[in-house]
DNA sequence: AACTCTACCTGAATCGATTCAAGCTCGTTT
DNA sequence: AAACGAGCTTGAATCGATTCAGGTAGAGTT
């Protein structure tokens, strides 16, 4: 029932041979041949198989996306940014989403591997270098995503987070803020203690005084953002910082969701607030959120883009791609 | 360089035939073998090729689900769920995003079928029916989520909007509101139509006199609330509704932005507001978004397992699978 | 001892696309 | 007229897992 190749040939009335070159190196097949082939195919409606393809040929269409935060929306446009490249490749993209669990990690690293995926795209949040080592050890291109690691022997695309660091504390300074604090953790998170690290750099090389104060958080989620708003907000009024910094926008959200009491908005009047990643949503947000910007579905391309290379030159030297980050502001810090 | 069944075999000195009942039947096979053909599996680092496991046996260990809107948090969820089913059925997910392009949608078919999906998610925005149909007509099984569709011969999995627009405005109504608007559209959404029809019910059965106004927007977008809830607030003040519904929660989220004015939150004081969804960033906006939740991950496992069913058996009759929403109340109702 | 059964194992054939050595045609060169 | 080469086509071999008809060993039965 399934039409393959040899139905196609036999209907043009040509080896499989040829519709095989047809398909893949039409110049060298004479233009009469193409014609037929490419009637015959529409005529009954011929899909390549591709397991055949990939048995025979070794090519594989399909790159892997392992993503350690689905729900977070960076990680979408991240995603929507490497589909955009991968498909007008012809390749297709195999998702999954881990949520921090080092099983389901294993589950799809494995999938993969079955499914002997071209090359692969992470986007660790702990550390998973171990396994991904010998993942590649089978042979197949893999590029971090969103997490610098010059020291790891993979590839990476990357936003500065120490130059977004900076730039947000520059920002809040030039805003006429004095008494910042950096709301972010866990600190074993390379993305915090490097936007941190921005923040102080900012703070120490400002022509006025400056406070920097760090908030330390369990993890970078909204809840936590609430609560760290909520103790904030239990020291007596003028004690309170006159902007946050938040490490990411899910932060910035809770942090906004606390600063709101008795139908009144303490931000931008009484307290700045920015945060990092450019989350459509905190863009949308009540008082649009001012953020550092990742070029997020450029990431996703470029990172694609390194794969398919890397896949295609196993000889390759891993490189580090780092973007610059970009500050948008937006009314919470009073823009 | 690959390890194949063929080392494997060697390694553990049986035949290829009896690597591949280990893997597919050990209970047919003795145990001692089991034993051995296992360790030289571990010892060698093998995995099955999946490529060739496709071409001889038939089977597809891949699911398609294409999202036409892959920035909406919700079908994130509802692909999560999916995943979970799947990655426990040992299938990957093969996702793709056409941001309600049809070309894109094209290029995602094709390249599902040169993938031979054992089944198709798709939860369709627009009218791709005959692009649909013809898919399937190559013999793969397609569930449609988050679109009841009796009509089409296709199974669906979505929730009964009607009775979730039904529930927001009992909602509003017990809260004592009596001018309430919908916002939503276009109208050939059927999502938006159903949503408004369980609203209109809500109003007519009501104890009370209930106004009902419908406040049409273009979109189900942030940017489409926000303009829609500047042109409410241009009238004057005792012409404003006490409430309003919104078709989805982005919708909701521009309302909300909407009707901050000089620092001042309208919500739920003057104004209550519900969504539909539950978009967790709905859930942590500055004042917590009431909505009415769809089981998202729920109807992303459900879908994917009945794909796998009508995969199984092509005979299967479309069933459509209707799932009850649910009121959730936060601060935006006043709750 | 001959026969039957059960429990396992074996290995060749198979899936469909690709590849490549070999072949064919025809025009050009010597 | 023979030799050559360009341009194109052919079809058998191949990739690796699965399948299944056929085979073997050993226990049980008569």
């Amino acid at each position: 029932m399934p039409i393959s190749i040899r139905d196609v040939a036999v209907r043009a009335g040509v080896s499989v041979g040829t519709v095989s070159n047809v398909l893949n190196r039409p110049d060298e097949v004479s233009s009469e041949s193409v014609e037929r082939v490419t009637q015959a195919i529409e005529e009954l409606g011929y899909v390549r198989n591709d397991a055949a393809r990939k048995l025979r040929a070794g090519v594989s269409t399909t790159v892997g996306f392992v993503v350690l935060d689905g729900q977070n929306p960076f990680y979408n446009d991240v995603v929507r940014g490497a589909e955009d490249e991968a498909s007008s490749h012809g390749i297709a993209i195999l998702y999954g989403n881990t949520d921090d669990d080092p099983s389901r990690e294993k589950v799809y690293l494995d999938l993969f591997r079955e499914q002997q995926v071209r090359g692969l795209l992470i986007a660790p949040y702990g550390d998973v270098m171990t396994q991904l080592r010998r993942f590649r050890a089978s042979g197949i291109a893999t590029v971090l995503v969103d997490r610098f690691s010059a020291d790891s022997g993979f590839s990476s695309v990357s936003v500065d987070s120490v130059a977004g660091g900076r730039l947000a504390v520059e920002h809040l300074i030039e805003g006429g803020r004095r008494r910042i604090a950096f709301v972010g953790g866990p600190f074993d998170m390379r993305q915090v203690t490097d936007r941190l690290a921005g923040a102080r750099a900012a703070a120490e090389n400002a022509a006025v005084h400056v406070e920097l104060e760090v908030v330390p958080t369990a993890a970078m989620t909204v809840d936590e953002g609430v609560a760290a708003g909520a103790r904030l907000l239990t020291r007596p009024r003028r004690e309170w910082p006159d902007a946050l910094f938040a490490a990411n926008d899910l932060l910035a959200l809770g942090l906004l969701q606390s600063l709101v009491s008795g139908g009144r908005l303490l931000v931008p009047d009484e307290i700045a607030l920015i945060g990092f990643d450019d989350n459509p949503f905190a863009a949308a947000a009540a008082v649009p959120l001012s953020s550092i910007r990742q070029p997020s579905r450029m990431i996703g391309r470029t990172a694609l883009r390194i794969v398919l290379e890397e896949a295609a030159d196993p000889e390759s030297i891993p490189r580090q791609t780092v973007f610059p980050p970009e500050l948008i502001v937006r009314s919470s810090t009073g823009g």
